[in-house]
RNA sequence: GCACCCGUAGCUCAGCUGGAUAGAGCGCUGCCCUCCGAAGGCAGAGGCCGUGAGUUCGAAUCUCGCCGGGUGCACCA
């Protein structure tokens, strides 16, 4: 249960029935909150001062009067006319029993929600070029996005996580010729890597595997005869490549779009603009060229251009290059329409911080193509510095100069890196500290909320070793919960009760770090109740000399152990039962 | 030149979509603990929320202008 909820809509009740004019579209405005000074109560409204101007009335006489309506409320002890027109409520025992218990009841669906009410939502992250490993770059955009997706799974939205695979360019082209040289190579030829190709090791297996499957047999053929064998056999390599690596951070995707079946004569890239033209949203025309620095081979010519400027954009663009073939966008524009008519109406897409010139043009074509029926949100991830000790950290292993994905996570572990990437905000650069990830102590955050999770767990072995009392899932569920009535016990639930809030705050604003934030609250709050027990003795949670009580506060404790698990799944993150 | 992101304690960052006296960790200061219920606890100091206006009952949060940092700017993908 979430006590925010039930009472946001027990305020909005009492408003409609003293108002009964009041429009829907007013009541939803409000919002029900934990107070942030604990001393005004358990929780705080600001109804009235929101419903107060448009009903022409004072604000602190439409609280009094929606105050009034609780007096007879069993589960509310007071509820106060406060500052400008606050209404502060403070909450009897048995509603925050009632929340503990139906933590236990709920156990892993605590928290989830149908706020997606089942809408199709396609979110795409990744997405990085198949010309070789993940690179570290690639890392945030890739938990974000996973995550995020985990969030709306867990808020009731059919959720699709999408990889576009931009295997249409010329540089796959180049990728192919890198991996033929590889070939010969494999063959026994001593060949030098030109500049402008791709000189990573990861093309030499490539290679090998090519001389293994043809021997010699493409050496002699024209180069327009082997590049589309080896253009295939490369790009299934590289994307085998990187969805090993992404499994190195247990991420999976649903689908696997590639570029190149938009390309093609009657493809959709062809039928995309076709429907473009009809609807007139393309044009001939010429564009300025760009401010500032003009490109040497900057040639003013007249071009097919989508208006995308119609849609928000800043300039229109261009959609056929001047080789007659279609520009990058003009693929992805087709790109958006194919998932819309797939059936999305929500989609995500996250990108690297260099794409964030990209997000009008994006939304631009989703708002095009959907005729404004559907809605596109553009997250960009900013730069990872890799740091160690507070100094900014190289890592060279292989790949020349490059970071991979896998050496990140070889270091400190999916986990880790999970967490660490995800306890930031994503549109704000970080550091990621090396160092700090592997400490295992309290200033590193991981370490922190999985101790928080083991150490309930520990509690729950300590009880087996010590207490003679029925613990099982049928004992806990018989428990007198009523038993905990210290401010630590209570307080414990007070933070466990906002859990389900938490995660429809972050689904809706698409923000999985305040799962992370919120988690850290709860183990902080969690181990400073455990830290209690060790000066007196009577707070522990398992007390030999109080059996009943022991299995009520066990019965708190599965509780913070449930609900860290729930967020830690949220986030990809392992909920370990003990610490290595 | 334009667009987008960021600017909050010495440092790294939160701030629940406009609420009450702006929070956490690190670091600093001072006490406590040396307990396997391992991988500490409690308290304190520290702030003109970059800056100037505006919007309103009320602004770190919204609008506009500056300042500082980052990113990107026909046809690349």
């Amino acid at each position: 249960m979430d006590v925010f909820a039930i009472f946001s809509a027990r305020v909005g009740a009492a408003l409609k029935a003293l108002y009964p004019d009041i429009p829907d579209e007013l009541l939803g405005r409000f919002v029900v909150e934990p107070p942030r000074d604990p001393a005004h109560g358990d929780l705080s409204t600001n109804a009235a001062m929101v419903v107060a101007k448009p009903l022409g009335r004072n604000p602190r006489e439409v609280a009094a009067a929606v105050a009034g309506r609780f007096a007879d409320d069993r589960d509310v002890i007071s509820a106060e006319v406060a500052g400008p027109g606050f209404i502060n409520f403070r909450l009897a025992d048995p509603i925050w029993f009632a929340v503990l218990r139906s933590i236990g009841e709920l156990g892993r669906d605590y928290g989830r929600t149908d706020l997606g009410k089942g809408e199709a939502v396609n979110i795409e992250y990744v997405s990085a070029n198949p010309t070789g490993p993940m690179h570290v770059g690639h890392t945030r955009g890739a938990v974000f996005g996973d995550a995020l997706a985990s969030l709306l799974q867990f808020t009731g939205y059919a959720v699709t996580r999408e990889y576009y695979i931009n295997d249409a360019g010329s540089q796959v082209d180049v990728l192919a010729r890198s991996a033929y040289l590889r070939y010969r190579e494999a063959l026994g030829e001593s060949v030098e890597i030109p500049r402008g190709f791709y000189p990573g090791d990861y093309l030499i297996p490539v290679g090998q595997a090519l001389a293994d499957e043809f021997a010699g047999s493409l050496r002699w053929k024209d180069e327009a005869e082997w590049l589309p064998i080896v253009k295939e056999r490369t790009l299934a390599a590289m994307l085998a490549l990187i969805k090993a690596d992404l499994a190195k951070l247990n991420i999976h995707h649903d689908v696997f779009f590639s570029e190149r079946t938009l390309h093609g004569a009657g493809g959709d890239i062809d039928t995309t603009l076709a429907w473009l033209r009809e609807e007139g949203m393309i044009y001939e025309g010429r564009l300025d060229p760009p401010k500032g620095k003009t490109p040497e081979d900057w040639e003013d010519r007249e071009q097919t251009l989508f208006r995308a400027t119609q849609f928000g954009d800043d300039v229109d663009r261009p959609l056929i290059k001047s080789d007659g073939s279609y520009t990058y966008f003009a693929a992805d524009i087709a790109y958006h329409r194919n998932k819309y008519l797939r059936g999305f109406r929500h989609m995500i897409n996250v990108l690297g911080a260099d794409h964030s010139g990209y997000i009008k043009r994006l939304e631009a074509a989703v708002k095009a193509v959907s005729l404004g029926e559907a809605e596109i949100d553009v997250r960009i991830c900013q730069l990872v510095r890799l740091m160690k000790n507070g100094e900014p950290f190289k890592m060279s292993k292989r790949s020349g100069d490059l970071v991979t994905l896998a050496d990140v996570v070889e270091e400190v572990g999916s986990d880790a890196t999970r967490f660490m990437l995800l306890y930031r905000r994503n549109d704000a650069a970080m550091d990621f500290d090396f160092a700090l990830v592997k400490e295992q102590t309290r200033d590193n955050p991981v370490f922190y909320v999985q101790y928080a999770h083991a150490r309930a767990c520990s509690v729950f072995r300590i009880a087996g070793r010590d207490l003679s009392a029925d613990f099982s899932p049928e004992g806990l569920r018989a428990a007198d919960v009523t038993l905990l009535k210290t401010p630590a016990e209570l307080d414990l639930i007070r933070i466990l009760a906002q859990w389900p809030r938490t995660v429809t705050a972050a689904a809706t604003a698409h923000e999985p770090h305040r799962i992370a934030f919120y988690l850290y609250e709860a183990a902080a709050a969690f181990h400073a109740f455990w830290a209690k027990g060790k000066e007196d003795t009577s707070l522990r949670f398992v007390n030999t000399a109080e059996p009943t009580l022991s299995v009520a506060r066990l019965v708190l404790v599965d509780a913070v152990r449930q609900v860290l698990a729930n967020g830690l799944a949220i986030l990809g993150v392992s909920a370990p039962e003990e610490l290595s």
